[in-house]
DNA sequence: ATGTCC
């Protein structure tokens, strides 16, 4: 993009200042180089979400923000439901509660190198991944209604976990007001035979370890120090959340006209917050939440059977479980004013402040760890969030280290098995059920995680806690 | 992201 168009406000923050049909300001969270990277759609994007009705504050994109459907992917819209707000399925994302959650292992990075190839090879064997994969799970229709009212609680009741699991997930594990009733026979079809699996694209499982302490008081509330391995998870709601996304595009974009809202662009589709139909996405999306939190939390029950088959002295806790593809109802203060307000982030992870109520104790005065997955082969962070995020990005940071390059372009730059061997040589052991898909996923594919980092961090909207290196990579 | 175009 050029940065002509923008008021520069600090040396990570950029304005695009209101004018035509923009409510409010767009504001880019970047340094000039990742600005100067980014693809001008994204400047279009933020200026569409700053003229959506009831929109709050400014449209907010991230260092790792590129385009997405309808929102920037790494975007934030923040809406008021009482005065006009609108809700957009396009502005959570396909994969609704698509997120990361971290493990300690209580082993050290030495412990993962003696078995490297054994344990890959179990993890692949042991979660399922790849585009339309099933599991060992089959569902009822109504332990589907049930899994999609209770999450991740849902999940511990039928054995799959722990109360501690629960107690370190975002809502506790379970997202209220979830109404499965809102959710269409056709999605939960599709879920039926896929809780547990990864699915496909930027999805994996990884080992990791601590490469290196950023903050140790932090990393010591976390439970983690220089060279303990760690497990992540990044997926979501597969087929489920897909499905309701696509339900409400289309009934969204039909009660348009009757809602009284222009329709400027289709992606855009949305409804009144408070309308019925608002209300019934909201219910379909908490829904959907629901869904991504019971799924990681099973596939964190797979990991430690895996484990248990080739490490027997690993003891998987979970440190957090945080998505970045949601949209959900919190107190901000805005103008000078506290609200409620429907926080859309899409590609933005929440990161709470130390201090915050909803933190767990044990992290009160760490505050939220987040985790910021970088592409394949390349470092992961733990961040935190700071009052300032709270304050000025509704307490959302950046997701990953975002796409450079469209997946056809990475696909027709790249061959899946040169880059998996490539990453071979440098000690890091992926298994995959799609040459293709990685290919799509090489690193070069991919923006520079440790800039977007350094901008998320140098606008004080996040900390640095650790930065962690994988050592296995199971990718669908 | 996705039964990657029912």
């Amino acid at each position: 993009m050029k940065l002509s168009q923008f008021k520069q406000l600090t040396d990570f923050r950029w304005e695009i200042e209101p004018y035509g049909d923009m409510r409010v300001p767009g504001i880019i969270f970047a340094s000039a180089d990742l600005l100067r990277q980014m693809e001008d759609d994204v400047g279009r994007q933020l200026r569409a979400v700053a003229s959506l009705p009831g929109i709050r504050g400014a449209a907010l994109a991230m260092p790792d923000a590129h385009v997405g459907y309808g929102f920037p992917i790494g975007g934030i819209g923040v809406f008021d439901p009482a005065e006009g707000g609108v809700i957009s399925a396009g502005g959570v994302g396909f994969d609704i509660a698509c997120g990361v959650r971290c493990l300690r292992t209580g082993l050290h990075r030495d412990d993962i190198l003696t078995v490297q190839e054994e344990l890959a090879d179990t993890l692949f064997a042991h979660v399922p991944c790849g585009v339309g994969s099933t599991g060992g799970i089959r569902l009822s229709t109504s332990e589907i209604d049930d899994m999609l009212k209770d999450g991740a609680k849902w999940a511990v009741r039928n054995g799959y976990g722990t109360q501690a699991d629960l107690d370190h997930t975002e809502e506790g594990g379970r997202m209220p007001g979830a109404d499965p009733s809102q959710v269409s026979d056709t999605a939960k079809k599709r879920q039926r035979d896929e809780m547990g699996t990864l699915g496909s694209g930027n999805h994996y499982l990884e080992i990791q370890y601590v490469e290196e302490v950023f903050d140790e008081k932090a990393a010591t509330a976390y439970g983690l120090a220089e060279g303990d391995a760690v497990v992540c998870i990044h997926c979501g709601s597969r087929g489920l959340g897909h499905q309701i996304g696509t339900d409400y595009l289309a009934r969204m974009l039909k009660a348009m006209p009757r809602h009284g809202i222009p329709v400027t662009d289709r992606e855009l589709a949305c409804a009144p917050a408070a309308s019925e139909l608002g209300q019934d996405y909201l219910g379909a999306m908490r829904s959907g939440i629901n869904c991504a939190l019971a799924n990681r939390q099973i596939i964190t029950h797979l990991v430690r059977e895996a484990f248990a088959e080739v490490l027997p002295e690993a003891r998987l806790s979970l440190i957090y479980d945080v998505s970045h593809n949601t949209c959900k109802e919190e107190t901000h203060r805005v103008d000078g004013r506290e609200r409620r307000l429907l926080v859309h982030r899409k590609g933005a992870t929440r990161a709470l402040p130390p201090g915050h109520p909803s933190l767990p104790h044990e992290y009160a005065k760490a505050g939220q760890p987040a985790f910021i997955g970088g592409s394949m082969g390349t470092a992961s962070y733990i961040l935190t969030g700071t009052q300032t995020g709270m304050d000025d990005a509704f307490g959302s940071i950046c997701h990953g280290a975002g796409r450079a390059m469209s997946r056809k372009k990475a696909k027709a730059s790249f061959r899946g098995r040169e880059v998996i061997e490539k990453l071979h040589r440098h000690g890091i052991h992926i298994r995959t059920s799609s040459y293709k898909g990685a290919a799509e996923e090489a690193p070069e594919a991919y923006k520079d995680i440790d800039m977007v980092i350094d901008a998320t961090t140098g606008a004080d909207i996040a900390s640095k806690v650790t930065r962690m290196r994988p050592l296995v990579c199971v990718k669908g």
